[in-house]
DNA sequence: TCTATAATTCACCCAACGGTTAATTAACTG
DNA sequence: CAGTTAATTAACCGTTGGGTGAATTATAGA
């Protein structure tokens, strides 16, 4: 069964087996866990080697299994590379999910989002390079993607209404737009985390200590409410 | 003769040439145009397809050189790599030199250096993904550089005399890590531009019209001055 | 228990890739 | 102008890489 009918599975076996009895036997055979095995071992590689560095059976080694899967599961490397990208997306997209920025005062809510976007980075050192892969490519895999487009964050539109919000309790500067304010928000931790590499090579000095992380989140703080409040 | 000897030559015969008469009959042979040949057409093909998805085969035939004058001149793929990263870093620290920010007021000094940033990311794509790449490969190749260490950028310095005076002024906050700053100036454009492919498909806004441009470098400035002007 | 099908394995292909050997030729030097 | 050295070429090499064809085996359903 190819890979964009799995999301439809039911699973049916593993539940009639929980409720029968808690242990769970391995079964020698399992589509699901062979297809998310290989993502998981997928993910690592693209991230880790970029697309044209990552190599396909290095992949199926580390997923534990053979090469040929991959093909019968995914058809190409850059199908596979795809899957990856839009499951990549979907977990910050759900990790986004549970923000609740509505609830918060909109001073708040942008602090709230500022440090969930750089704790994610940290979290998801995975998440930077793939993004960058896939511009080095332009995009190419994403654009032909409908699940991607289906996927589109209510992010932006919430974002829009606390700047409107903070604006009409007078804390906040108007005229701000939403998309520039999230990119730049992203920016700030994006290419501090993603360049650690080279910045701390010309800089001299280590960028990834716990102490420079710390500075860091709060610069970018400071940054972006010094923007968006009120003077 | 090895490239790291380049630099000395002398252009002796160009030099009489030229001062005999103004006819430059081109030399079949000529080690630096050779050099610089394959260092212009590696640039190239390495910023448009990174370490793992660039051609030496590909560089020569832009090049219009044989392959094995590559590896004459500089050894490895790895090592033609390293060569354009250093390339390229001088380029960017040579035009760094011509911003004059001392002579400058704070607040104009520091729109001007933001403003230096972005123009000169426009102009030089392929600088922003030669660095995605060599922070792909969390910078071996700048590491051991010898040459980078050397080129280190006199504008961190130039940087800190700025705030520090804007700062006596009155007109600046205290307490500006320089390093901070010119991390967060450099990450309001780079991330916008290198990551424009993705942010386009997934916002469905094409980030790259002029009129795009001239709105994020205007938000940028907004948002570093409002940092650092003091409310 | 038989059967159909899905999951998995094995062995293989060949083009492309980074790199090399050795011969050749152009240009400087004395 | 001969001799030396540096620049360039042509042909080649071993390996690796993405991708396949076809056989095999486990599992679900009848």
């Amino acid at each position: 069964m190819p890979y964009s009918l799995v999301q439809e599975n039911t699973k049916q076996r593993n539940m009639t087996n929980q409720s029968k009895k808690t242990v769970i036997e391995p079964r020698s055979r399992d589509a699901d866990r062979s297809q998310l095995a290989i993502l998981a071992a997928a993910r690592d590689e693209f991230s880790r080697y970029g697309l044209a560095g990552a190599r396909v059976d290095r992949i199926a080694e580390n997923a534990k299994l053979n090469k040929r899967l991959i093909y019968y599961y995914f058809t190409s490397k850059d199908d596979l590379f795809l899957a990856v990208l839009e499951g990549t997306y979907a977990d910050i997209r759900q990790a986004e999910q549970q923000l609740h920025l509505t609830e918060l005062a909109p001073a708040q809510a942008i602090r709230r989002l500022t440090e969930f976007t750089w704790d994610y980075y940290i979290e998801h050192p995975e998440f930077l390079t793939l993004l960058n892969s896939e511009n080095l490519h332009q995009a190419r895999h994403l654009m032909r993607s409908e699940r991607i487009r289906e996927m589109n964050s209510p992010l932006i539109q919430t974002l829009g209404e606390i700047l409107e919000r903070g604006r009409k309790e007078g804390i906040f500067r108007g005229g701000i737009d939403p998309v520039q304010l999230y990119i730049s928000i992203a920016s700030l931790a994006y290419f501090y985390l993603s360049n650690n590499h080279t910045l701390s090579a010309v800089f001299g000095r280590n960028l990834m200590t716990t102490k420079a992380h710390s500075e860091r989140l709060s610069h970018i703080c400071d940054v972006i409410l010094g923007y968006v409040l009120r003077d």
